[in-house]
DNA sequence: AAGAGAAAGTGACAAATGTCATCTGTTTTT
DNA sequence: AAAAACAGATGACATTTGTCACTTTCTCTT
């Protein structure tokens, strides 16, 4: 089984590949130091596994990521990472990939490689309890702290629900003219061009 | 600690009545059938819990707590579900369920309660064990499944940015007046009416 | 009671949007 | 080669949208 090790920190890398090559079944093509190395290296062995860090200098893990499963959506990516980066942990989810340990679990390392290897997705204990504090905190400011309105927000979300002007005002029981009014005061308050951009804005920095 | 437990299931939610007052510091003020009656019930009884099934005939338990959470945020809601309901595993963890427990899982039900009550959150280690999955699995249906064609698929992509006609021709190199073309046919596809729509529908039913 | 200030409305305007019928080239089919 | 299919463009049109200056109406303050 190729797998390729991607850390900024030359030692872990160094370290990571000693361990990993003791192992009689396990190769490591190359080391990698940042994310443009990843995606150049990952292209250039088709590694079975990518093992890499999130944070590093230049690409990050997760755009490097990213932009693998773009073009090769099989690819399975463990990510390798310290504590303290909790809010990486949902992202690194949604995309897909097939792990995510901490640095700290060092001998688990070879194990969640052959789990990793034979199709199953390993995630640390410790990572596992987080997710649903993760999930359910709100991740984003909330409506509460927008600069507008009572009215702005309602009209806000029917935007965001797809009603137009005319629909918008009698459900408000308003005037489409002053709901344009209000429309066009929370536009510029959030520097927005139309309501499109709104609905994006709701769903992007608002939602559940 | 006042229960308030919802269940469209007669037989289930008697038994769940029965088995929490058997403790001395529980009470359950009333039982509800579905989302309709919890709300109004919880507005009425202002339960310290709400302990509610997902699917019930008529309104859901999910657009329920969502309704429920958007004038009570600190409303602690658990879910009793049954196996089978994956999907919605994720949209509970979301609204900001306190917790999610198999009806499988009778027993911790009551601790469940009483660590809810204290302020944890309680997922069974089933439905835990179930996050990196769901999370990681494409939920919706992704574009290459609707009816549109390369071009449709670009030009709504770009309406979910937030560009307008000019700048979505300017783009793609087309004309306005063929982008033009083209959104009218998407959203007569998609049975939408305006740009905002189609960008809602992308978040809705189409992204990561 | 007078006046300040919200909240809501009006009218006018330019720009953007969505729809439609039609036209122009290319490419594919037969 | 003729016909059909397709991608793209055009121009005209009715609506909708966003902006702005201004008015009306209500409410609160003093």
């Amino acid at each position: 089984m190729k797998v390729l090790v991607v850390d900024d920190d030359r030692v872990v890398g160094i370290s990571l590949k000693t361990i990993l090559e003791a192992e009689p079944d396990i190769t490591v093509p190359a080391l990698g130091r940042d994310g443009a190395e990843a995606i150049a290296l990952y292209k250039e062995h088709q590694p079975d596994i990518l093992l890499m860090d999130i944070r590093m200098e230049g690409m990050n893990g997760l755009d490097a990521a990213a932009t693998i499963l773009a073009t090769d959506s099989s690819a399975k990516i463990l990510f390798l990472t310290t504590f303290s980066d909790d809010e990486y942990i949902v992202r690194a989810l949604r995309l897909g990939a097939k792990g995510y340990l901490l640095k700290q679990d060092f001998e688990s390392i070879v194990p969640a490689l052959h789990a990793v290897y034979g199709g199953q997705n390993v995630f640390g204990s410790e990572v596992v309890k987080k997710i649903p504090d993760i999930l359910s905190t709100p991740k984003e400011p909330d409506v509460s702290e927008l600069p507008l309105n009572e009215k702005e927000i309602e009209i806000m979300k029917l935007v965001a629900e797809g009603l137009n002007n005319k629909e918008i005002a009698q459900t408000l029981f308003l005037s489409e003219g002053t709901v344009r009014n209000y429309l066009s005061s929370t536009l510029e308050k959030l520097e927005l061009r139309d309501r499109t951009q709104l609905a994006i804005y709701y769903y992007k920095h608002l939602q559940p």
